[in-house]
DNA sequence: GCAAATGCATAATATTCTTATGTATATTGC
DNA sequence: GCAATATACATAAGAATATTATGCATTTGC
């Protein structure tokens, strides 16, 4: 099963928010595979939701990069600033809160 | 708390739904006192887009309507066609399910 | 050598929400 | 009695965020 692409709506900041935090650096590309595998396909993360996102994070100082060349190929590492470590913890616990709310409020058994 | 409203994104015709499927028959503003007492004021729905989205439910055949009249005042009565009562238990097992995929992608540890 | 994978990016469009506005009736507090 | 609040519907402009499509270029695997 995909999950139906409204579910993953507004939380693809947090995804990847956590990913940079769990793993320290990371470029677009890498994201994108990464949370395919940790999901089973589950969630796919599509280019044209990806990069405005990052772009954004950055716009927001959340994020920093460095970009590299890989032979001529160019590759974005992105990892978290500051102000990004800070706002991972508020959207991880937020996000916690949401759930449990969420649960209680569709009577969801556990599975 | 109040939760953030991209966070929200995508659930509402779930928690409409799932009200209508726990209380038989409601109307527009029933759900969102309902809901926001249910939650302790966490998730308030607002009407532009609960309307919308009940109408949106209605055009997709998954909830029936009654108009009534309380006094001078009108009353549109919603309720799960049978379509939305399948429904609801696809959203449901779909939304338990992403539950616990965002729980392990984002290391959420119980509270 | 050619297809698939890697890697970036943007643009048009769709969806879905917020915020603002509109209309009207009923109830509550003073 | 009357003003404020609550009840009850609805739509519209705008913002945010995703999808889908497209573009370009390099590298890897067979």
């Amino acid at each position: 099963m995909i999950f139906s692409s409204e579910l993953i709506k507004g939380t693809l900041k947090t995804i990847v928010l956590k990913q940079l935090e769990a793993n320290g650096r990371m470029y677009g590309y890498e994201i994108t595979q990464r949370v395919k595998e940790l999901t089973f396909d589950k969630i796919q993360i599509t280019e044209g939701a990806l990069y405005p996102t990052l772009h954004a994070l950055e716009a927001d100082g959340l994020v920093v990069t460095e970009t590299e060349y890989i032979g001529k190929r160019i590759r974005k590492y992105y990892s978290l600033s500051p102000k990004g470590k800070t706002k991972i913890e508020e959207k991880l616990s937020e996000m916690a809160e949401f759930m449990e709310t969420m649960k209680f409020l569709l009577d969801l058994k556990p599975i």
